[in-house]
DNA sequence: GCGACAG
DNA sequence: ATCTTGTCGC
């Protein structure tokens, strides 16, 4: 598929001018439900190999609401921007785009890994795919960058939301019961409940290590 | 100045 | 992100 990028920008930057980049594309992410009709949702997983030499992106689509696979696609390149918290999508956001122009068809929702609005500057790697695809986004992470919260009771789907000063920037939601949680937040057209409400309902089939084994088979038939 | 810090 | 060791719950 052809990606349509929105407010397309050089990946060549400085940290600083990354930094006041992000604020630009902050004010452009839509913290409502903008929804189009939901048929097929992709999650994206994105990390490293090689002691960070080589940056990796893989991206599985299901259908939804059933959960099906429908379609895994693959990217690694070299990785042109160092590991910097706060600036973790200009690092990883180019092989994730490269994976997405793999899919034979357009995904409706992205799952992705790591934060969205809960973010420094609030434009996360969810914020910012969502912002550049202008697809409903929600962020996933599995550790917290910032913000704070009260302890999150031990049963599945129980959540707290998670504030930086006044502002809650997501929310801190057990998928599964005893189990570490994980960091819910705003992408990009979707709000803070909606996307709690996907992320628990994709979670029993999808768990979120799911898309990283499937990873590693697509890497190493590769 | 010191600690924290998505993946 | 990755690696290792010790502990705990089912």
């Amino acid at each position: 598929m052809r990606l349509k990028i929105h407010h397309a920008h050089s990946w060549d930057l400085s940290p600083a001018e990354a930094r006041q980049l992000q604020g630009r594309l902050a004010s452009c992410v839509v913290r409502e439900d903008r929804p189009g009709t939901t048929r097929r949702v992709a999650g994206v997983d994105v990390g490293f190999e090689s002691g960070g030499r080589i940056t990796r992106a893989v991206v599985s689509v299901m259908s939804w609401p059933d959960l099906a696979p429908v379609e895994d696609v693959l990217a690694r390149r070299a990785t042109t921007f160092p590991y910097i918290p706060g600036l973790l999508s200009f690092r990883e956001l180019p092989a994730v785009l490269e994976a997405l122009e793999q899919l034979s068809s357009p995904p409706d929702l992205l799952l992705c890994d790591g934060q969205g609005i809960a973010h420094p500057r609030r434009l996360g790697i969810a914020a910012h795919l969502g912002v550049l695809t202008d697809l409903p986004a929600i962020g996933v992470g599995k550790s917290r960058l910032i913000g704070m919260h009260e302890p999150v009771p031990a049963h599945r789907g129980a959540w707290r939301e998670l504030r930086d000063g006044d502002e809650v920037i997501g929310a801190v939601l057990r998928t599964r019961a005893r189990v570490k949680p994980v960091y819910v937040s705003v992408g990009h057209r979707i709000s803070l409940a909606t996307a709690i409400d996907v992320v628990l309902q994709a979670a029993p089939r999808y768990r979120l290590p799911e898309p990283i084994r499937r990873a590693d088979r697509l890497a190493s038939r590769q």
